[in-house]
DNA sequence: AACGTGACAAGGC
DNA sequence: AGCCTTGCCACGT
């Protein structure tokens, strides 16, 4: 996956990505509004599309605002996702995330 | 240059 | 509660 290695944008997505507390999750919206790019929810999902494998960003912690995650149930990475986000004690009801119980508030304090 | 697609979201019905 | 439409932006054809 090709990406532009000149601009900033996806490096303000990732530090936000980065930020994400352990255990937490957040929306892509929320990713965006936090990066500086309000209502360009789709740009924070093409910018973890285009993260390297070797960046070890926690991808998985971004999840979208119902909830769920954003890939169909069959895809492998739904169960790949699903899987990193069971292990840091996040709990699936009926394939969906609280999001008022998991959701990262930035305003709290940070590990 | 136009058009379609994508790891989105909010609003209308 | 679902499904459809519109607004978004970056890319590949």
């Amino acid at each position: 996956m090709k990406m532009r290695n000149d601009s900033t944008t996806y490096q303000r997505i990732w530090k936000i990505v980065q930020s994400i507390p352990h255990g937490r999750v957040a929306t892509y919206g929320q990713v965006a509004v936090l990066a500086g790019f309000p209502g360009q929810a789709r740009l924070v999902g093409y910018a973890l599309h285009a993260t390297p494998e070797e960046m070890k960003l926690p991808w998985h912690r971004v999840i979208n605002s119902r909830g769920e995650i954003s890939f169909p149930p069959d895809d492998h990475r739904y169960h790949i996702q699903k899987k990193l986000l069971e292990l840091e004690g996040i709990i699936f009801q009926n394939n969906k995330i609280d999001l008022k119980i998991f959701r990262w508030n930035p305003g709290e304090k940070i590990p």
